[in-house]
DNA sequence: TTCCGACAGTGGGGTCGCAAT
DNA sequence: ATTGCGACCCCACTATCGGAA
């Protein structure tokens, strides 16, 4: 069951407000001798990747049953944050001793059940499948149950951005955990946007017109450093609009005087572009996590764009 | 008729693993 | 030893089409 992302805000006696956490979706099975399976969004085995997770499901028997199917959010944390970028360690990993070896701490954030003791409970209301979670586990590290709240989702919100979570996610109370997107989950997400200069693009790949992606950058004195590429938020006709724009200042050279650009098919411009750019967070090297583009600015000197903290 | 949901296709950062260089 | 590439994770967004409203 997946969430649907909205723009709207929102409080409602009707609803429940959960943490978004910045991990990897896990879906876990335990069977009645104790066995447990975990299984990504693809539904590819992740129970080597995170052993500590599965034995601990294994040993937190609670109060109401032994087999059951539960689903959460495996993540790590970077101080009181949880980092995705840090959880990207263990990732690929399959054997159970280099997983470990990493010593990268995981923890389980369940938030909801589907089955238990050999009962299909996905029909029961979430508030009432929230009860049933929160007895069939014992719920201690690595293992954690995701509070909610019931009321001022916008406060809610607010202050997730402010703690730099990833956001919140809204949930019908009454809702059936289903198949799919619903709109009975809904994400509100944090996001964060600035100017940023354009200093060159990539050629554009299939049935895609115009140009792949812009280069971006912003000035650190008088250095243009490179902050990644932004391929997504054009319609075919801004395609089109902004590739006459990046023929009229073409150039030979880059324009960047920090940081690699990586790839073929780079052509370069002058810097004088400035496009708005929408973005979740700036990633350890620098990058823009998640980039779309959101308009060129016409209001601002490409010369005066600079990067904005945190 | 209009709107919505699902899908395919394009684009991003980052990591690991493996083959080619 | 380095580089390139695909397969995974996390996505955002546009275009399209068929069915629901």
């Amino acid at each position: 069951m997946l969430a649907t992302l909205t723009e709207d805000r929102f409080s409602d006696p009707d609803w429940i407000f959960e943490r978004k956490l910045d991990g990897v979706r896990c879906l876990a099975r335990r069977d009645r001798r104790g066995r447990v399976q975990l299984h990504s969004r693809n539904d590819k085995d992740m129970s080597g990747t995170y052993p500590e997770i599965a034995e601990a499901l294994s040993a937190a028997v609670g109060s109401a049953g032994t087999d059951l199917v539960v689903d959460g959010e495996v993540v790590a944390f970077e101080g009181r944050r949880t980092s995705f970028e840090r959880l990207q360690g263990r990732l690929g990993l399959t054997d159970p001793d280099e997983a470990r070896a990493t010593g990268i701490a995981v923890f389980y954030y369940v938030f909801d059940i589907l089955h238990l003791d050999g009962h299909d409970v996905r029909r029961l209301p979430n508030l009432t499948r929230k009860r049933v979670l929160r007895d069939a586990l014992t719920f201690d590290d690595p293992l954690r149950y995701v509070t909610h709240r019931r009321t001022a989702g916008e406060e809610a919100f607010r202050a997730a951005c402010e703690r730099g979570d990833e956001g919140v996610i809204a949930k019908r109370s009454a809702a059936p955990y289903t198949g799919g997107r619903s709109k009975d989950w809904l994400k509100f997400k944090c996001v964060r946007d600035q100017e940023l200069v354009v200093g060159g693009w990539t050629n554009p790949r299939g049935s895609r017109s115009g140009f792949g992606a812009l280069l971006v950058g912003y000035y650190d004195s008088d250095t243009l450093v490179y902050a990644g590429k932004v391929g997504t938020g054009f319609d075919g006709r801004l395609l089109h609009a902004v590739k006459d724009e990046l023929d009229r200042l073409a150039a030979d050279d880059s324009p960047f005087g920090r940081g690699r650009v990586t790839g073929k098919d780079v052509h370069w411009v002058r810097p004088e572009l400035v496009a708005q750019i929408a973005f979740t967070e700036w990633t350890r090297d620098g990058r823009l996590r998640h980039p779309r583009f959101q308009g060129l600015r016409t209001d601002k000197a490409a010369r005066d764009v600079v990067r904005e903290q945190r």
